[in-house]
RNA sequence: CGCGGGGUGGAGCAGCCCGGUAGCUCGUCAGGCUCAUAACCUGAAGGUCGCAAGUUCAAAUCUUGCCCCCGCAA
């Protein structure tokens, strides 16, 4: 007997857990999502968000509050009569008359090893830092920020050269069929919990616009990581005088390489740039107004060589 | 009407302000040099300069409209 749930989620991350819950047989009560935002270039036209346009492919039901601390709110949770919700990734705290507004309760998607990296930006947090391994975890949620006991868990190993892009796009797949198994258990009654570990605990907060610009007095391995963790959005970037003028250059891939100079500055005529500790090669980048290129297309249209300087 | 950059041979760019025979760095093809090469030398092919209209003796270059791509901001 499939369950009846509900589904909150807001960006593409959370797309395929729709789609394989869905596509597992269980009622979808309703999905909840941010509502459309403004968005784009030329006005403010209102862009609904990637779950609300599944769901409305799906032809499920929407709403998009704007808060769920209110009484209607929750009654209007409450009256769906779900067996319970499933979130990934939805942008609104849940109240705990959310949490227990189904009879089952509410289970989440997050993509860390918990307790590691609890919060908004699981999956950068973790390859800036230099994690060797990460993965997916579903949990029953409680009243804390992603503290609940854990259901199942898929750790994957992050390589040196995986850029967030390509993490993100994996852990959205890993999770889908484990949220889906997750429901087959807690239908068949077998679903067990382990509570988090009770060290280890850290948090992976928002990502700060001020923080993508690229700081090359750190080391290389640590501007590494830090422009694969945000490749390719939002992006590290770093300026770089063009025709004399600054320009923002954004870096999409690097790698790390052996060499030595003032931090900045340029120590061979294929874009590597020195840092405090050994030295990055910028492999792919992105000018303002342009489309991404291979460092080598990039430099047979701007000549940028050895000596000088890269902000 | 949020701010801004851009569409020029296959790629990345310059030229546009100060209209007048399309340039640079690569790639491709042919030949040469070399033990050899992604290196070097010589030569060649390849472009309706996003689309349309206008101004002009003449438009990549000036004016207007449209299409497409992208950065910022949200």
């Amino acid at each position: 007997m499939p369950l009846r749930l509900v589904f909150m989620g807001t960006p593409e991350f959370s797309v395929p857990t729709l789609r394989a819950v869905a596509g597992a047989g269980h009622e979808i009560a309703a999905v909840y999502t941010q509502p459309p935002r403004p968005a784009g270039r030329r006005g403010l036209e209102l862009t609904p968000s990637p779950v609300q346009q599944e769901a409305e492919r799906l032809r499920l039901e929407v709403r998009t509050p704007v808060s769920l601390k209110g009484a209607a709110e929750q009654e209007a949770f409450r009256a769906l009569g779900a067996d319970a919700a499933v979130v990934v990734a939805y942008g609104l705290l849940l109240p705990v008359a959310i949490l227990e507004g189904t009879r089952l309760g509410a289970f989440n998607g997050h993509a860390s090893l918990l307790p590691r990296w609890r919060g908004a930006a699981p999956i950068q947090r973790a390859i800036m830092s230099g994690d060797k391994e990460t993965g997916m975890m579903i949990m029953k949620m409680e009243a804390g920020l992603d503290t609940g006991p854990v259901a199942l868990i898929k750790r994957i190993a992050i390589d040196r050269s995986m850029t967030g892009g390509e993490l993100h796009d994996r852990l959205k797949e890993i999770g889908a069929p484990l949220m889906v198994e997750a429901l087959a258990r807690l239908e068949a009654g077998s679903l067990t919990l382990t509570p988090q570990a009770s060290d280890g605990t850290t948090y992976a907060r928002k990502i700060d616009k001020a923080e993508t610009r690229i700081d090359w007095k750190r080391p290389a391995r640590e501007v590494h990581d830090h422009i694969r963790a945000l490749s390719p959005a939002p992006g590290a970037w770093c300026e770089v005088l063009i025709a004399g003028k600054p320009e923002r250059l954004k870096v999409l891939r690097s790698a790390e390489i052996e060499g030595s100079g003032e931090p900045g500055i340029l120590i061979d005529d294929e874009l590597t740039v020195a840092c405090r500790e050994k030295a990055v090669r910028l492999m792919e980048v992105q000018r303002a107004g342009g489309r991404p290129t291979t460092s080598a297309e990039f430099l047979r249209g701007v000549k940028l060589q050895k000596g000088m300087s890269v902000l």
